[in-house]
DNA sequence: TCGACGAATTGTACAGCGTCCAGTAAGCTG
DNA sequence: CAGCTTACTGGACGCTGTACAATTCGTCGA
């Protein structure tokens, strides 16, 4: 239904990374132009450009947006039980999105709300774990770039490194580091 | 100077690489387009298929060659040392390198014949550490991975966190994974 | 109720990209 | 000298992200 100009098609910042997450989970990062989100909205390519800065932002709401499928940890839990969690959960949700993974490897995980919230949960959890508020910064870091890079991994489909067996591995060097980290 | 149909302009897939490094160097990543390749050379756009494959195996091919700069570690060396080595030395060069490092995290690494001689090296140091040959490719991979973490981290200017004491924390993570894969 | 205003959306356009195609000239091999 | 192979050209295609000016709508003050 192609829109005579100044005709409202309603949409809003939400409605476009709606419209994002559809073509992204039907066409792939490659599928994912401007062009084709607004087409799948029924709009004008320059139209998305009245709710979104750039491409940039978009994928970056994006990028938050599938982290939001993450529940933080419980600050209660057992630090290192929790933190484990987090990050083997993340695991999985990339496992579930290979595409993102070198997105948020670039970017070195995500800087928007949903990830925020995380790293809060996460830096509560190391203070409990002994974790000065200097250090516990740069330990979420750590265990961000493990988990992200292990999901890297995983994506490149060697069948002698199977997905189960990157997690055990995942799962150990958390440990690793969190142990390290706590006893210095 | 353009060149009428036919003549020969004496390229080669060194010559396109070495063009490629320079183009790099001068307008980083972002710049590094075929047409700007073949510009330096003095030559049209498509010249460059002749001697590349593509744009992706261009970068593959400069990414393998800045590992060239790396001297893969002493086989008789400490183990420990030598990995640790190497990992650094590693470190050190994607600092001077920051472009490129989501492209090695993107790839996990790189597969030219550069990165294949360094994985060499750190399988018989692994090894040495009484690391089966099963196990040692994917510790391989987990410092690989650690590694570019790291330097992802250390390519956002954060002040409170500084490459030097990435570097140091790197090292100690290192050292976290090396003990630990060794000990089980 | 009317007029003005700001926000939303349009068509058009630009510059750039990677890469394919067909043609041509040079060099090598027989 | 003939013929084949290789290297390169101009031109084009289809795509990208995005800027511009023009248009129309919903809304709000008078």
């Amino acid at each position: 239904m192609p829109r005579t100009p100044g005709q409202r098609a309603g949409l809003s910042h939400d409605a476009v990374l709606t419209a994002a997450r559809t073509v992204f989970a039907e066409r792939g990062l490659e599928g994912l132009s401007m062009r084709a989100v607004a087409k799948d909205l029924g709009v004008a390519p320059n139209a998305l450009y009245s709710h979104v800065a750039d491409k940039e932002a978009l994928v970056d709401a994006l990028l938050d947006d599938v982290l939001g499928a993450l529940d933080p940890p419980d600050p209660d839990a057992e630090p290192l039980d929790g933190l484990r969690g987090v990050m083997l959960a993340t695991f999985d949700l990339l496992g579930r999105h290979p595409d993102l993974v070198p997105l948020y490897l670039a970017r070195q995980g995500a800087r928007g709300t949903h990830a925020q919230v995380l790293g809060a949960a996460m830096t509560v959890l190391l203070a409990r774990l002994g974790i000065d508020e200097d250090t516990s910064g740069r330990v979420v870091r750590a265990l961000i770039v493990s988990t992200l890079g292990f999901a890297a991994l995983a994506t490149a489909d060697d069948p002698a490194l199977t997905p189960a067996h990157l997690r055990a591995d995942l799962e150990a060097t958390l440990d690793w580091l969190l142990l390290g980290a706590a006893r210095v």
